[in-house]
Parts: structure tokens; C-alpha cells; sequence
RNA sequence: GCGAAUGUAGCUCAUCUGGUUAGAGCGUCGGGUUGUGGUUCCGAAGGUAGUGGGUUCAAUCCCCAUCAUUCGCCCCA
């Protein structure tokens, strides 16, 4: 688990002369990142095929960016030193301030500005990438994770937001997600303006102490809660406004003074449109509030119902002020953001994550001498599209069927000295120990054939995932 | 950035309150007389106890520092 490691020594070259440093190098990945073994690189595949299979369902279109941006642009989205503290920034040999991505909204907010005029709207893009913060690593959030973008640009109102929603439950569901497993929380950022300033009637420095408060409403108890709220607000009549508001449980409760305002008609819409897509595990949640930056409609969260795993999984809404700041008009923009941990987390604590295989699908077993003739045989299995690995360790055969056994490696084909003689080769299916002589043209159409039922095996005693 | 716990073989863990050459299971590799595994038997390799320093006649064990992991806070773009 913690690696090995071995003091030596570098000579660093530098203008005043060379200079011996103590290094230390080890095996384990620095702070913070995952090495991704073949194993662990399947898990991670499997995911990501699974939202790419989605989102393009959507019509939803691939784009990349580069993984290191100008510090300006996470500057001007953030503002705050968050960016500085969060980000791994450095200057480069030109004197230039740049970061490792922290995020991809500032980066798709700068390529639709820079095409705004010849996207065809609306624009539905996504990405899949990588990522790295300087943070305090934990369960579920490391420094490099990965995770997919999906936006649509463009497209004002709920429809556009109602669409991202039912796109990330219908992700779940393709992870095979049940309703009693997660729940969407879903508020209304300009809603929740509205309330803090018509409706309580408090000023900008209440406003922000009481969302924050609400933020962690779940995270502390009842009584704690009421203190806290009283602190900011001592106001008889606006704490009682207050506890009306945190007990209501949908859209149709809020107060009839913000009937007509924007917030609650697309939030009101929202919720119609969730029902008609028949989705019966979104619930409205005024506490809800996603940080407090950029978000300007439409907010929500995935949530994981797992008790060992009892948080926010992932989740987004609309920005609509972001693609602006590169000085041209603003774009509407509503999108969300899965992580592939917080994923990962999710599906091995609800035991959704099926056994994956490697993409060998043939061990090639040499018997006697027979080495030259079973390379050819491999050669010949390739070039009709299959993926072979043969043994050239020159071990017995038992050791050689345990290695491809443990690789779970579907198929073996053993080549040996009657092989040979007959051109027909001995074919195993790993999993029933079934074994037959075929001719290589039988075996290829046998192992081609398979090829769907290859991908996921549903057996239970899995020992390739051991539980967390 | 703050608080807490943990760190012994590739993995999971033992080594009873400091006392000779630190053990086991699994895994790996080899063998059980020469073409068949996942549930057999035998054997071997593999650890300067995360790292550095201190206390002591003596440290895996006590103290300090450092690194890493885990949990909570902060934050979560």
C-alpha cells in the first residue's frame, strides 16, 4: 500500500554550479492521483462507455481542450483565491501564468465564445478529461480525477435545463441505478435571490450568511440550525417566513407573492416537465445551493441514498453569464458534471459494477516444442481481428492455464505437436471447461460470435473487486 | 489551511506491557518423472517494521519530525 522507496542522488545543473540533491524515489503516485492498473483502467472504461453512450443519445458531441489554460481565464471566472490556492498554476519559460485545468467550464466557455457566430444553437457539446485541484485529498475526491461535461448551449428555459437533468438520471439508470438509490435535488438559484432579497427582505451580507447556513442545514442539527438563523436575522416575523420555507417539500408551496416571478414559473415548468419524462425521484430542496458562484438558474445535485456513502455525488445547472465574459454576448448555458470516483464510489457501494474482462480474448497454450507453430497460429488468429496473447514462458502447461484462468482470459487454444499434425486445435471456453477440437476458421467464427456476451459476465463470486 | 486515527512481505494481518535469527494466510515462483486450471501435496523467494532523528544496555513497540493513507472541518469552480 505505501510502496517502496530508495534515497539517492541527482546532480541539478544550474547557473552557479552543480549541486548534489538527496531525491527520494518511490513507488507510490504522487499525493493525491491514482495509478490505473489494467483493472482498474476496465472499471474506469466501462464508465466512461456508459456516459458516452448516453449523452451522444442526446445528440451531444465531443469536444477536447488543452489541459493547461492562461491563469487569467480561471481568474476571470472565479475571481476569488479559491484559483490561486486551488489551482496548480506555474509560470512558463515565456513568463507566461498558467494552470493545470481546475474545471472545463471556463475552457468551453472560451471556445463558444470564440465560435458563437458558426455553432448551429442549440450546441450540445461534452468532454471527457481530467482534472487537478490542490486539495486536501479524501475519500471520493483525489487531485487529478476525472469527469464528463455536458452542456447545452444557447437555449434559454426549462426545456434546455429538464433536458441535462433527465440526461444525468437517465446516466444512472444506465448504470443500472434503481430510484431507491440516489435522489435529485433540485433549487432555483434566482429563486433563491428572489427570496433572500423580496421576500425575507434582507440585505447582501444576510443574504450570503444565510446561504451558506442553508448550504449545511443537513450537515448540522435542528436546534443549531434555528441559532445560527436567529444570529442573522432577528426579525420575529422573517424567521417564521424562514421556517415556512426550509419545511416545504415542492414547487406548489412556495409563497403566492413570488407567484409571477421567473424563478418559481421555470422551477413550476421544470417539475411539470419531470413528470411527463416520468422521473419520480426529483425533489425540490430550497437548502440546495451548489456553491455560490456562477450559477445563475436552475441547480441540482445527485444523491447518494448508500448509508456507507451518504453525499452529494455529482451535479449542475445553468450558467448563463459565463460565455459574456470574453466581451461578446452572453450565451445561455445549462450542463452537468459526473465525476468517475464519486461514480466508482457509487456503483460498488449499491454492488452495480459488473466484472469486466480484458480485452484478450485468446490464450495461446504451447505444448512441447511446438513454440514456432503456435507464434504462427497466434499471427494467423490477429489477422482475422482477434486479440491473442500466447505464452512464451516455455512453462508447463498447468502453470499456463492458471496464468490465463487468472487474467480471465475467455478462451484458451493449445498448439502442440497433434495440433499440428492435424491442423485442428484444441479450443477451451475458460468458464464451462468445455474443450474441443476445431479448425482455426471454426474457432475464429466461435470466439467472434461470443463477442457480445464477452463484454459483462454476471457471475457472482467475483474476486476481481474486492469491497472497498 | 485546521483536528483526529493509522503505517510490519505484493495483499490481509500477527508479534502479549521494549529483550536473541519479526511470523501466518493468500498471492508469486519452482517441483510432485514428462498434454489441462480455478477446491491437492512439497519447497523457495520476498521485510534495514513508511522515512529520518532521539531516549535506552537494548526499539516494530516509547518520544520528536517528516512523508503517505483514512475520517472530520474548511472548500467543492
Amino acid at each position: 500500500m505505501h510502496g517502496h522507496s530508495n534515497t539517492y542522488y541527482i546532480e541539478i545543473t544550474e547557473a552557479y554550479g552543480t549541486i548534489r540533491v538527496m531525491a527520494n524515489l518511490t513507488t507510490q503516485p504522487y499525493k493525491g492521483t491514482r495509478d490505473y492498473y489494467p483493472e482498474d483502467k476496465r472499471v474506469q472504461n466501462y464508465i466512461f462507455d456508459t456516459w458516452r453512450r448516453i449523452v451522444e443519445r442526446y445528440g451531444y458531441q465531443e469536444y477536447g481542450a488543452p489541459m493547461v489554460e492562461s491563469m487569467d481565464l480561471f481568474l476571470a471566472k472565479s475571481g476569488d483565491e479559491l484559483v490561486n490556492e486551488q489551482t496548480y498554476s506555474f509560470t512558463d519559460r515565456g513568463d507566461r501564468n498558467v494552470a493545470i485545468r481546475p474545471e472545463m467550464t471556463p475552457s468551453i466557455s472560451r471556445m463558444v465564445a470564440a465560435r458563437r457566430q458558426e455553432l448551429g444553437y442549440p450546441a450540445r457539446l461534452y468532454s471527457i478529461a481530467n482534472f487537478m485541484r490542490y486539495e486536501r485529498p479524501q475519500r471520493g475526491r483525489e487531485r487529478e480525477f476525472w469527469q464528463l461535461n455536458a452542456d447545452i448551449f444557447g437555449v434559454d428555459g426549462a426545456l434546455a435545463d429538464a433536458e441535462i437533468v433527465e440526461m444525468a438520471d437517465e446516466v444512472m439508470k444506465a448504470f443500472g441505478a434503481k430510484d431507491d438509490m440516489y435522489v435529485i435535488r433540485v433549487n432555483h438559484r434566482g429563486l433563491v435571490d428572489q427570496l433572500m432579497s423580496k421576500y425575507l427582505e434582507l440585505d447582501k451580507s444576510q443574504a450570503n450568511k444565510l446561504i451558506k447556513l442553508l448550504d449545511k442545514k443537513d450537515k448540522i442539527t435542528a436546534d443549531e440550525f434555528a441559532n445560527a438563523a436567529h444570529d442573522i436575522v432577528a426579525n420575529k416575523q422573517t424567521l417564521a417566513k424562514l421556517s415556512t420555507l426550509v419545511k416545504m417539500k415542492s414547487v406548489d408551496e412556495l409563497p403566492e407573492e413570488l407567484a409571477g416571478s421567473d424563478g418559481v414559473k421555470q422551477l413550476k415548468e421544470l417539475f411539470r416537465l419531470f413528470s411527463k419524462a416520468k422521473m419520480t425521484n426529483v425533489k425540490f430542496d430550497i437548502t440546495l445551493m451548489r456553491g455560490f458562484d456562477y450559477y445563475t438558474g436552475m441547480v441540482f445535485e445527485i444523491f447518494d441514498l448508500h448509508p456507507d456513502n451518504n453525499r452529494a455525488m455529482f451535479g449542475g445547472g445553468r450558467y448563463d453569464g459565463l460565455v459574456g465574459l470574453f466581451g461578446v454576448d452572453p450565451v445561455a448555458t445549462v450542463g452537468f458534471a459526473p465525476g468517475l470516483t464519486p461514480t466508482e464510489l457509487f456503483l460498488r457501494s449499491h454492488k452495480l459494477l459488473p466484472k469486466l474482462r480484458p480485452s484478450t480474448e485468446v490464450g495461446v497454450i504451447v505444448v512441447d516444442d511446438s513454440m514456432t507453430q503456435a507464434l504462427d497460429i497466434a499471427r494467423q488468429l490477429r489477422g482475422e481481428g482477434v486479440n491473442v496473447a500466447i505464452d512464451t514462458t516455455g512453462r508447463k502447461i498447468d502453470k499456463q492455464i492458471k496464468s490465463v484462468v487468472k487474467s480471465n482470459i475467455p478462451y484458451i487454444v493449445f498448439v502442440g505437436a497433434d495440433e499440428v499434425r492435424e491442423e485442428i486445435y484444441t479450443f477451451k471456453d475458460v468458464a464451462t471447461t468445455d474443450e474441443q477440437k476445431m479448425s482455426l476458421e471454426r474457432i475464429i467464427s466461435r470466439v467472434k460470435d461470443h463477442r457480445v456476451k464477452r463484454e459483462v459476465v454476471d457471475d457472482d463470486d467475483d474476486d476481481l473487486f474486492s469491497e472497498d
